[in-house]
DNA sequence: CCAGACGTTGTT
DNA sequence: GTCTGG
DNA sequence: CCAGACGTTGTT
DNA sequence: GTCTGG
């Protein structure tokens, strides 16, 4: 799964974009769901969105927090993904992000890159109008894991390549097209290793919390 | 027909 | 133990 | 993913 | 909104 990530700056980034402005939140060591974080949607625009997807047709937007990941093999069909699937793909940049191995309460957390970076996770987005107004949330697609991450984690964040970013971003491309988008990432691109549990508290943010410990 | 679900991961 | 919030 | 809450009434 | 289960 996905569920803590980081993202340094949108430099990098607005580059891969010819410039596209991107949003200022970072720099970003431990980005946590239910978070603001930045995306590109079609356009390509950037955007702010509240990371946890809240289908629109939700009562309750605290559903969100559960909807942090969708599963490629099948976000075409179910009904939580299948219109954004369809209509709000975007791309969410990273640096990197978090996986835990071991048992409840003996959990090492590793840190993951895969290169070059910046790089870009698949993702979805979606518009739910409560009360007060209008909510922008997304998802991180998963799919299962290639060989580099097998050995601590059966599933791993889809990462769509710069030279596909144009295909995933159009609005009229057929979803059968974008299937094969949603592969591992070679595993010769993976670097990881482990760093220190503080990461597991989202309220600590820096950059020691990625360096490598023995 | 209406009521109720609609999700992922990890763990057991 | 289990659910919610970050 | 992990961390933190998990409850009500009355009073200040 | 749409599908499934009763």
């Amino acid at each position: 799964m996905c569920a803590r990530y980081v993202f340094f700056s949108g430099k990098a980034f607005s580059d891969q974009f010819g410039g596209l402005a991107i949003p200022d939140l970072g720099p970003r060591y431990n980005i946590a769901p239910t978070q603001p974080v930045v995306a590109v949607a079609s356009g390509p625009e950037a955007k702010v969105l509240q990371w946890g997807l809240v289908p629109s047709w939700a009562k309750d937007p605290s559903i969100g927090a559960r909807m942090i990941n969708a599963r490629a093999e099948t976000v075409a069909e179910k009904p939580s993904f299948r219109t954004a699937f369809k209509r709000r793909r975007c791309l969410l940049p990273a640096d990197g992000f978090y996986e835990w191995v071991g048992e409840k309460g003996h959990k090492q957390p590793f840190f993951l890159q895969v290169e070059p970076t910046p790089f870009a996770f698949a993702g979805l987005w979606e518009i739910w109008e409560g009360p007060d107004g209008y909510l922008e949330t997304c998802t991180i697609i998963t799919t299962e894991a290639n060989d580099a991450v097998r050995p601590i984690h059966d599933r791993m964040p889809v990462v769509i390549d710069q030279v596909d970013y144009g295909q995933w971003l159009d609005t009229a491309a057929r979803p059968e097209s974008l299937m094969p988008l949603l592969a591992p990432a070679a595993p010769d691109r993976v670097k990881m290793w482990p760093v220190g549990k503080a990461v597991g508290n989202p309220r600590i943010e820096g950059p020691e919390l990625i360096e490598a410990i023995a």
